[in-house]
DNA sequence: TTATGATAATTACCTAAGTAAATAATCAGG
DNA sequence: CCTGATTATTTACTTAGGTAATTATCATAA
């Protein structure tokens, strides 16, 4: 395999475990994680709102969604119109979310530490380009 | 989430969603045909060659390389040390490998394509550079 | 007003990866 | 030569993602 795809398969791979492992603590996934970040910083949103912001298919969202509401970290409802169903954070989610946030911060910033923050941009140029 | 962590995400997401479109011609799945590859390049492989290589845990051998065998593209057999499995291509995988490698180079020469051979170079170092 | 087409979410089923624990074979020391 | 440790693989269970098809609701045009 081309040895750039292949880097990128392999590091996401050993990121996603090493955040796994940092979210541990929490009693939360990678994933899970991802979805109470959007609605902590946005709010309400459906479904809808929610994959096609992190851009992935909508069975995903119903899966992580429905897991953190019997896991009481969301609560959801329904619109006015009644197909789409809204999500917001629970009392619990809401106090918790700092904390969490914290440990993130600290583990992205290990993540790209050894890269300058020149480096930094430059990789996320580079990915951004390679549509 | 980081900007650069949740980009590294996306693109993946997105390249392996691509690879196995461009696979399905064939009949396999990203990660199936990396396993094949693998052993294609390397001749008779065990189990554990093969996911220390890959840099995965070994029950994700063990599930991709059964599947494989029972469709046909691998056969094993025991080592010497028989707590040892090993690994070899079929003749119909041999014969049909080549034509997929060349799917998979196209479709590399497209997903790298928006990049200079120089800044490939670069994304990769700064790849393994963010350690 | 009702039939039709679009949209939101879900269901069922699959690959892909992980952890933890179990099994089986081998090896090393006493 | 036996016992305990190590190694290779597997099993069971979980998250994380995908596709295809289904259900429920909505909007609109005839």
């Amino acid at each position: 395999m081309n040895p750039l795809i292949h880097e990128v398969f392999q590091k996401t791979r050993l990121l996603q475990k090493e955040l796994n492992q940092a979210l541990k603590q929490h009693n939360l996934f990678a994933s899970q994680w991802t979805v109470l970040y959007c609605v902590y910083r946005h709010g309400e949103l459906t479904l809808t709102d929610i994959w096609k912001y992190l851009n992935v298919e909508a069975p995903t969202i119903t899966r992580t969604v429905t897991r953190l509401e019997t896991l009481g970290w969301l609560r959801t409802f329904a619109g006015k119109d009644r197909r789409e169903k809204f999500v917001q954070l629970t009392e619990e989610a809401t106090a918790k979310l700092p904390e969490i946030e914290a440990t993130i911060l600290a583990f992205e910033k290990r993540a790209v530490g050894s890269l300058t923050e020149e480096e930094q941009n430059l990789l996320l140029t580079l990915l951004k380009k390679m549509e």
